[in-house]
DNA sequence: CCAAACCCTTACGTAAACGTTAGAGTATGG
DNA sequence: CCATACTCTAACGTTTACGTAAGGGTTTGG
């Protein structure tokens, strides 16, 4: 049932996984990836599985891992001796990370929402034809500028010099 | 009605803004800020203007700016000669990075949904009491892990050697 | 058998954002 | 006036995640 696993070299699972060699050498200087063989020449033959640990690993660097916090994982994994010690490591590790990931995205929320104030404060300025030449439009007339009061991240920069 | 503003040396600016000196210094570097004035003596003298400028660029670190993109905008800013003009490309910075930020956050989000499902996929894994003694969970029997197939997040790790 | 095209290991280089001395001057309470 | 605490400039150190040679072997098409 279980075919004999096509292998390849070093150079295909970069393009496979849109890698460069280089990375690849560096997973394993990490101990991140093992190539799950060498040829008689010495060249490192990769199977799939090869690809879907760099796809892995992707995952978990968008999520905010460092290699090294991964390589971390994978010791404390392989350290335990039963399935379920494992697995209760893996979701251990993946629980603090999603309430990490959590208040992250409630920091960009809030940031984005910023941005957005910022924004349609700024759009008055567009209209806003000052006499006075230079940075003038922070001091723009309130009329223009109906909404209350300037957003923190337009009132910081438009503060005069740096 | 303006006060004559206090000043402060960059030590106080640090602890008040929560940076270390060096920090403070670094950003002078990059010329992303500028002491008010110096001492007789040549100290840094700074205003709460700085503590803004400071709280800025910390919301901008947050939202993915590197400082050479701060201080990149920061050089297009002052490089109008108008306040509408500067306004503009103010906005502008901001619309990008808005729109950045707001991919940013469905890619967590989709990230997040990934690790729930795999925290929940592992819930089962607590009560597999498997006698095979290493790595043996991912095979679990399908009756424990009643839900469709194995979360790609878990399936990959579990899968045998690295 | 030969030349490309790949791959090997070793090792130094890079960018970002500061950290960390080092040696010397400045400010301030007593 | 003096001891401490701060600050100054200059410059080298640090970490992360690779990039970029250098000087070789290895595979493979012809």
């Amino acid at each position: 049932m279980s075919e004999t696993a096509a292998t390849f070299r070093i150079g295909e699972l970069a393009k496979k996984a849109d890698k460069t060699v280089r990375t690849i050498h560096f997973y394993e200087e990490l101990g991140l990836l093992k190539p799950a063989s060498r040829s008689p020449g010495g060249f490192r033959m990769y199977t799939t599985q090869a690809l879907d640990r760099i796809h892995w690993i992707e995952r978990l660097q968008e999520l905010g891992f460092s290699l090294t916090d991964i390589k971390q994982f994978l010791a404390d994994f392989h350290a335990h001796d039963t399935g379920p010690q494992s697995m209760e490591a893996l979701k251990s590790f993946y629980t603090e990370k999603l309430s990490e990931t959590q208040t992250a995205i409630e920091r960009l929320q809030t940031l984005a929402s910023e941005l957005t104030a910022s924004i349609s404060y700024l759009q008055a300025c567009s209209g806003c034809v000052v006499s006075d030449p230079v940075h003038a439009c922070a001091q723009c007339d309130d009329a223009q500028h109906s909404n209350s009061d300037t957003p923190r991240m337009v009132a910081t920069i438009a503060t005069r010099p740096s």
